[in-house]
DNA sequence: GTGAAAGCGCTAACAG
DNA sequence: CTGTTAGCGCTTTCAC
């Protein structure tokens, strides 16, 4: 007689309980919480009854309660420096997302003002707060950081980080495949000059994105032409001098390949600058599909990086890895998520192709 | 016996609990519980002995626990529909801030797709679910959906919403002084033709910015020119062709005003494009202080509207009065926040001013 | 000023 | 497939 027990000193709170629900459908509490859990073995019938009174009473559990009944309050930490809002937003929805669903408790840290001796303090200080760590780009590739956790005993999942790292846990897309793709992509619409612009040497993404522009070169029988290839550092600022160089040269390319979205949209920016009209005298695309993707005008042809998703992954990975714990079987894991190429206006064949300068005006 | 209890069925989480604290410090927990939460109670020696245990084990409170036993595991709800990412990282960190000092349950949704009838049955719906609303706009200017929550008694608090509703509390800045104050700056920077482009009519913060502008000009005496205003939809994109036609007209304006970010770097856009150099032909200003005021280049002077700040306050606000209701004091605040105007690089005095146009090339 | 008891809402384990 | 029991870690209330 718990829950309607008469003479409780406390006060309960407002909301719709499991245990109404329970009484709605004629079911025990724990039944309702299979349902709620999606645990298999419930008969259909009940499921639905359950699923009927959840709906009519419109209930949502309660994430402290579930949290700490399951024990598996598993405290994660998401710690970021310096993302672009586009992406750190996909983070946070995606953590947020599969946080709620996990009933765990995100811990957002942001480590701007660190330097590389603060992350290793932090780091050490964050080993013994935390159950877990989600580490996007550039933290992922920091040796310090890495270091300290995995010593700590910490499991860490890696986000886009480029490449697998045998110490830690990652979730990332096929960076070389995908910028591969995209430069054939560039090709088969006749494209043979194409500029690129690297991300930041900080990070491993960055140098497979541009492995992947070279090996589809390779495979059309272009040779690479180094002039073509410019370094950028992913922010929108760092790409315009590159842009500048490329649209310069006596033989400007005839498309720009931009290691991310934001250094795109700098590509059109200074494309616009010049007279150029894009896609007609200038094809650009970007990496990411993040939101500078379609702020821009025209739209990027770009990669889709599922951020959202990614995030999600990264937190019932290190929920599965925590929960193992007690069989102390470390297991590092590396997904690989699909990426995809995303068609939009920002490409067209080259002006040349069709009837040279005929064209213009 | 509870926690040493040897035949427990369930496995203990990993963690150090408030318990442990209170056996190294020879206390009860409750006394932990009441040093923790900063009671003023505590006699300074039992004070300073647990705070040491505290220390010493590296006890972070959990979360789910307190918010469980505290029943002030108020859930809360922001709803959004389609704002910038920047909009939305920084709501997101400010609620999240909040949530977890006040060990609240945010419920993040994405309204998105709902056409009106479909908010309000929404509405109806979170209004059972929810002890709070936090309501960014544009949606803290639906009728149907805060009609739908006050009746349903939830507290509700509009962020940003351009101006106070008496049903509902809100947390804002003065948009139309910060507006006045651009322009003001503008005038005495030497500017008189001003070009203003309007932010979306769904929106009462695009009105009062508008009327600011008005308000300057009136004050300095400068007569309105109706073909300096023009229609934007606070898009990066719905700005292109009202700076298009701004730029196009025989006595083009010195500067720009656009209501939002987005919209000033679509004008730096444009004015590239047309050739010209900001600031020096042309001077932009946004609104926001939003990424995109630092993305593009030159960076914006623009108004920084401490987002993450409001709603970590909405929050907060939210907090107060789900708390007070038991005594059923309907209690609704309008809180209005320091806007700051922040200069950066799109604006200079006009080139007519200095040398006419001698200092062109 | 401090402690003991009770229970917030939920779920793991174990029966049936 | 479903119910019963016993807490998860913390804080409220009330006693001392």
């Amino acid at each position: 007689m718990k829950k309607t027990g008469r003479k409780s000193v406390r006060r309960k709170g407002f909301a719709v309980t499991i245990d109404e629900v329970a009484s709605l459908a004629k079911v025990s509490p724990m039944t309702v919480s299979r349902v709620i859990n999606g645990h298999s073995k419930v008969r259909d019938s009940t499921r639905e009854r359950v699923m009927q009174a959840v709906q009519e009473l419109g209930y949502i559990p309660n994430l402290a309660a579930s949290s700490l009944a399951a024990a598996q309050d598993a405290r994660i930490a998401l710690i970021y420096t310096n993302p672009s809002a586009a992406y750190l937003r996909e983070l946070l929805l995606g953590a947020l997302h599969s946080a709620a669903r996990a009933a765990a408790q995100l811990v957002i840290d942001d480590w701007d003002e660190l330097d590389a001796g603060g992350e290793r303090k932090a780091a050490r200080a964050l080993a013994r707060s935390v159950a877990g760590v989600i580490l996007p780009p550039p933290l992922c590739e920091s040796k310090a950081v890495i270091e300290e956790l995995v010593e700590a005993g910490v499991p860490v999942v890696a986000i886009a980080s480029g490449r697998f790292n045998h110490d830690i846990s990652s979730v990332r897309i096929d960076d070389f495949l995908a910028s591969k793709e995209v430069t054939e992509y560039l090709i088969k619409m006749g494209h043979a000059r194409i500029g690129f612009i690297k991300g930041h040497p900080n990070q491993m993404a960055s140098t497979r994105r541009f492995e992947g522009y070279q090996a589809a070169l390779k495979d059309a029988g272009i040779a690479m032409d180094a002039a073509l290839v410019q370094q950028g550092y992913f922010t929108y600022r760092s790409a315009l001098p590159a842009v500048e160089k490329l649209l310069a040269l006596r033989k400007a390319p005839t498309a720009i390949f931009a290691s991310n979205d934001d250094m795109a949209a700098a590509a059109i920016s200074v494309a616009h600058r010049r007279g150029l009209d894009v896609p007609r005298d200038l094809s650009i695309v970007g990496f990411d599909d993040s939101s500078a993707a379609t702020t821009v005008w025209p739209e990027l042809t770009t990669v889709r990086q599922p951020i959202s998703t990614m995030a999600d992954s990264a937190l019932d990975i290190l929920l599965r890895t925590i929960r193992r714990k007690e069989n102390d079987t470390k297991v590092v894991v590396d997904q690989v998520v699909a990426h995809q190429l995303i068609l939009r206006d920002s490409v067209a064949a080259p002006a040349t192709m069709s009837a040279s300068k005929t064209q213009g005006g």
